[in-house]
DNA sequence: CTATAATACGACTGATTAGTCGCATTTTCT
DNA sequence: AGAAAATGCGACTAATCAGTCGTATTATAG
């Protein structure tokens, strides 16, 4: 990879009409649509616009480039997904591990939904995913798991909670991708969530009590160095 | 997505004469220090015949399209990793969740080795994704991990024990690639790799032990196993 | 009502690329 | 050597597509 340029994504210009804004609505409905009914290799602008029934050009009058209609619908997605997150981690009426499986349980579900939509914006990734806009994306949900692992393992040391954090939500992210990427049955999916649950579970329980960073503790802790 | 197409993979001709196998070498070989260099999107059968020092219509001797190139550096791929796999998954020698993980610091670390150019050939997935050869990559690796948990959590039962080590290998690869997305440093990977191979030892050892469906209540189990 | 700005249009351009085909070169066979 | 087969070549074709620009239409202001 050599040539990484990160172009102008946010938007052209500011609706400042009422029709532009229908318009620009119906260019993002278009577009999930020729996302999940053609795949990311037939997404152009140009089917887009007649999906939408616009013109290209109007197209372009309020997205600068392909990649910031992608990166708008993938934005959009985030921020829903970070919402859900928070309101099902920051419910303090439940013991953290249920709260854990039931965000496992609808993470998985909400990504099973709308396959064919995700796997076309994740197979698109490269035309948006370098642009500085997509990094502070992560940063709210960073903020929520950091408290959720406070309260759920209190007694690992900060370091250790943030890289537990970082790893379940990554693998909750890309193990659920992974997963709807094929057609689920209602089982299979309650099956999986259940396991990576368990997983997770599993996981932050033993966070405090056994060492996190050399090997159990019933056999000698030989480790390679570097 | 509507129209998936598999279209033929596998190599055109057979090479009969020394040069040709030395070229299709070269083509490889080329293949890869394109994707590297210069990423998926300008992966171009040009380039790649401009760097093997061959021409373009001899690329089209030995391989019926561009997306068989990317398919059998893939499968190659997955092949040594396979057989790495394996090696260590049944080494008898060493207690199970000690092979774990050292799987998976050695699979971490190679991951993160080459990492452009695994960047690159996940990108271009879609090319060849959905060609019938690319299912029949992941049987073996299968029989292995079901063998290893065989041995691993000897109480579950059959079902558990295969979504688990199904899950666990989804999780490594997928988790994996995400990390070595990004450029890391010796001790990141150590850490990281450290963390998930937590996760993965705490999540075997209590398959058999407690319930595996609903949410525990308190503290876990010991998760002792040899 | 007219002038002016905003919006919408879509034909067009320039660039890229996968894959082909007829011909040249090299190897093998007799 | 000479013929025949295999291999190698690269200019060329047909197709696709991102993004532009001059013009037409519609809304707003005066």
């Amino acid at each position: 990879m050599s040539a990484r340029k990160p172009p102008q994504i946010s938007s052209r210009k500011l609706p400042q009409q009422a029709r532009s804004s229908g318009l620009v609505a119906a260019i993002l409905e278009a577009a999930i649509q020729v996302l999940a009914k053609e795949g990311a290799a037939r997404f152009t602008t140009a089917r887009v616009a007649e999906r939408a029934g616009v013109s290209v050009g109007s197209v372009y009058q309020y997205f600068p480039n392909k990649a910031a209609i992608l990166f708008k619908l993938q934005a959009e997605e985030w921020r829903r997904t970070a919402e859900t997150l928070s309101c099902i981690l920051e419910d303090h009426k439940k013991p953290p591990l249920e709260r854990m499986r039931i965000l496992v349980h609808t993470f998985i579900k909400s990504e099973c939904e709308e396959a064919d939509m995700r796997v076309a914006l994740n197979d698109a990734a490269p035309l948006y995913r370098d642009a500085p806009e997509a990094q502070e994306a992560k940063a709210s949900v960073t903020l929520t798991i950091e408290g959720y692992m406070r309260e759920a393992a209190p007694d690992a040391s900060d370091a250790a909670r943030a890289l537990a954090g970082d790893l379940v939500l990554t693998t909750l992210g890309v193990v659920g991708h992974d997963f709807s990427a094929s057609p689920r049955s209602a089982a299979e999916i309650k099956a999986y969530s259940t396991a990576l649950a368990d997983m997770f579970c599993a996981y932050i329980s033993n966070l405090g009590s056994s060492g996190s960073s050399t090997a159990e503790k019933s056999k000698p802790r030989r480790q390679r160095a570097t």
